[in-house]
DNA sequence: TTGAAAGCGCTAACAA
DNA sequence: TTGTTAGCGCTTTCAA
């Protein structure tokens, strides 16, 4: 009886288990498509992956599935085109027919207008992750980003640094503004000034830590007095520091290097690095949680504290 | 009408093309949990990824969704515990009211008696990835690791050296013995002995990287006259690297490195490493190929050729 | 080649 | 509190 596997709270006692004991007799197993025709709810919870090896789509993913299995739920991954996100279109043709209670949405296609068009068309719900258009336009979950880097400006500058560089990421991310501003912020707070930082966009060479290594390069020069870099994220720093090694600067006594974590991706590092880790796992968790909990109509702001993991990197350990 | 929407061999054109503007016209969408309860068929295919950080899985689930998508399926991702991977229990909890079309397991899953048990009970079809037990059981993929090693060992032997090191991977991971053995058969087919390859079982320390800078310094003390270290997979690689700065090793003069890759993890390390690339991505494409295409009981072996890349840390670029 | 109708296994609404 | 029943939107079968 569908009372007793729906917790319904009219059920007596000995009845419930009574059908308890019949369940468990006979093996019984929920269809889950049957109950969803009936409930027109699916349970079932939608994200997307880059179409790149990627640890934060990845972590995003992970943590999406620990919540969805803790709620009942299960989650359904589709691959995007990075190169050319146009989700909505990708939406309409596949992910329509599950009909997925609800959407997370990573970095960029969480900007990608149209597919919230589409979305909110279909009355599907969705959760954003790091939204840089219209954060109110839904519930959005945000890294506090600069609560972290200010963390990591006070250790850089205890250390004795006063010049930094800044290496961004990509333009359609909105972190990669944020994490900038808020470094040049911290840095004037602690008595600098918004020239001690010298900001560069990422000179795009094939991988990240590529990247990184050729960036790092152009910044040295652009401004030889930076005692440390820090870059949008780990993979990027990974090239800041073979370049340092590369180049006969000393890590950190001549070059402090720090990234931005994407959950654990700076475990993979050797040397490690210090970052400012990025609670991804826990951002999905919440994600789903607003997903499932939320009225439908919510408008929330879901603030995640970030870490500041202290490593060889700037003089830390 | 769904014939139309089937692709059912017998309707006239005219007719095709009538439904097909309807069709259009007024937005419709195939609902999937109405056919699957009608044709009791979900298009759904399950797989599961490592309660950790890890490309390895993540490159399986996004390989897995994107063959999918392609043949008109959808992924749903679970977390297993890799702790204590009593995956039949999960499943029988969770996945299995999703009425699955199909299951890819990955290592350990893969060799997980009592999780194929209850697959085969409840007629769930599986494809299994590296399996390490009764292989023939199933369809399963493997990556062809005995030849990239072989690959390997003959680039090393070129570069001069003649004494190897070996450091294995997890025991439970069938991958272990197989590249462990293949390099030691590579090593006798060109002219050394086995007594040449000193293996080493993983000494954990928290993280691969971690665990790769212990037991490399362990092996090197057991056996002072290696002048290269293969390892398990290439996070063990970047400790080792870690090992040989740290020690005044220059690589790969004093000591060459490479690892074994899970998919585009290499391009994550930097300097870069010399490794056996696996095509993790490709293999789970063929995995829900074999699931969607093969026949109910078919049990094939997919083979999956791997890709020497030689970086710096052994003497290439 | 097409139309019509009987379920698939649930939920929800209505009776009892 | 519990039994009963009408769909949910498809596929499949049977007629036409």
């Amino acid at each position: 009886m569908s009372r007793v596997v729906n917790e319904h709270p009219s059920v007596r006692d000995t009845t419930r288990e009574r059908v308890k004991a019949v369940i468990a007799e006979t093996g019984f197993q929920l269809n889950l498509a049957a109950r969803s025709l009936a409930a027109s709810q699916s349970y079932l919870i939608g994200t997307f992956v880059a179409d790149t090896a990627s640890l934060y789509y990845s972590e995003l993913a992970r943590g999406a599935a620990r919540a969805c299995r803790a709620l009942g739920y299960h989650l359904v991954t589709e691959e995007f085109d990075q190169r050319n996100p146009v989700a909505a279109d990708h939406y309409e043709r596949t992910l329509r027919q599950t009909r997925c209670d609800g959407m997370i949405l990573p970095p960029p296609l969480c900007d990608d207008l149209a597919l919230l068009d589409a979305l909110e068309r279909d009355g599907v719900r969705y959760v954003r992750i790091s939204p840089m258009l219209d954060p109110d336009r839904s519930v959005a979950v945000f890294a506090h980003d600069a609560d972290g880097v200010s963390q990591l400006a006070r250790h850089l500058w205890e250390k004795g640094h006063r010049r930094f560089g800044v290496i961004n990421g990509p333009s359609n991310f909105a972190s990669s503004a944020t994490r900038r501003d808020a470094l040049i912020a911290a840095v004037c707070a602690l008595g600098g000034s918004a020239s001690d930082v010298t900001a560069s966009k990422m000179l795009w060479d094939g991988t990240f830590p590529a990247t990184g290594y050729r960036t790092a390069g152009q910044l040295l020069k652009d401004a030889p007095d930076i005692s440390a870099i820090f870059t949008f994220n780990d993979e990027l720093a990974l090239g800041v520091l073979g370049y340092a090694h590369e180049n006969g600067l000393r890590v950190p006594k001549d070059l402090a290097v720090a990234g931005f974590d994407d959950s654990d991706a700076s475990s993979f590092a050797w040397p490690s690095l210090t970052t400012v880790s990025q609670p991804i796992v826990d951002m999905a968790v919440r994600a789903v949680q607003a997903l499932v909990r939320d009225s439908p109509h919510a408008r929330r702001r879901i603030e995640c504290p970030v870490r500041l993991v202290i490593r060889a990197s700037t003089g830390g350990e």
